[in-house]
DNA sequence: CCTCAAGCGGAGAGCCTCTCCGGTTAGGGT
DNA sequence: ACCCTAACCGGAGAGGCTCTCCGCTTGAGG
């Protein structure tokens, strides 16, 4: 890739970054280009869909948030640690504000691009291992698939992004899940 | 109101509900117009915003829907009713694809129209009931409220629509919702 | 039958997404 | 050091959307 074409995609990225955060998924393509200096064409070249730059962008995130998972195996309470993860991966779908749950949230993803498949996997794998853990120590129920949890957890993200105002929101809807109490019994303090 | 107005009411009205049903969210109000036979202005003139033309769609929806709730608060089991009515309340928001999750899925709707709103508190009322019925009978953990309980129901019908393929992907998401097992103890048969 | 307010509809402004293609330029080969 | 060309650029423009405005039409009361 030349210098200067790596030079322009990282500006779109930035300014990408910036609209999402700003504007949500009602973001402007055309604005992004604008104010990243460069012309629609350039956008469109480096990022011929809009998965194609949801995954550029988020794709440091989920890393982070599989490590964060990996290192949550760890963690003494595995119900727990469950309940911590799935909250930092509404955290994260709320940040990005609806984009990655109208695109993340149901497995098969339509019109999915292969990459954006690729960050679902990682994530699903990653929350396998500690709904395994979890459902192991008898926390929770057995008969929860990983895939309908996240699935939810992204439905639950989506939600409260709609309510901005109720930051509570998001903790009381994932407390409403089974076996996502927050203060469980395994506690006994 | 004249007869022709009356009339032409009638027809974007018949128009808009086939043109939410096919194609959800996305559908253009400029198709709707052209298909109902009438001009754009017309159709802004009866329904200044989309959430004007929601309510006359979905109005008899919402009354069929609390008069169900009224019937099913007779039902032997205060838990299956509450898992009926909630589910019923899904399918519709499904069948609305998404159209009416975006709107009346969080309670403080912002740029909500009054009817809007009126539409959201008769749902509640009648959801609430259902609810403290249930709450009483033991069946339901009294910690839920009745407003985080639609809000996650309209999450879920959101979510669902987003994945047309898996039909019973709603039915499993319900039932992860705390309170809404399936085949509870209370059957006892 | 006449009048005129109520109602009509489509042109158009101002957004949007996405494509296409002529002009520009980086940087490897000589 | 210079040239050549493939890669890259950007913006004009097609086509679609929402929503407004206003001159023309028409129902229906007097």
């Amino acid at each position: 890739m030349r210098a200067d074409a790596r030079d322009n995609r990282e500006r779109v990225l930035r300014a990408a970054r910036a609209a999402f955060a700003e504007h949500g998924a009602q973001a402007s393509l055309n604005k992004i280009a604008q104010s990243a200096g460069v012309g629609a064409g350039t956008l469109y070249r480096h990022f011929p869909t809009l998965g194609a730059l949801l995954v550029a962008i988020i794709g440091d995130d989920v890393a982070a948030l599989c490590e964060k998972g990996r290192d949550l195996l760890g963690h003494e309470s595995p119900a727990e640690a469950l309940r911590t993860w799935l909250r930092a991966v509404a955290v994260h779908a709320t940040a990005m504000r609806g984009l990655v749950a109208a695109r993340l949230a149901v497995p098969p993803a339509p019109h999915a691009d292969a990459a954006l498949a690729a960050c679902q996997e990682r994530i699903r794998a990653t929350g396998a291992a500690l709904l395994e853990r979890a459902q192991r120590d008898g926390a929770v129920p057995g008969d929860i698939g990983i895939a309908d949890l996240l699935t939810l957890v992204n439905a639950i993200a989506w939600v409260s992004e709609q309510a901005p105002d109720d930051e509570y929101l998001l903790d009381r809807l994932l407390a409403l899940v089974r076996g996502m109490e927050p203060s469980a019994h395994e506690e006994g303090t």
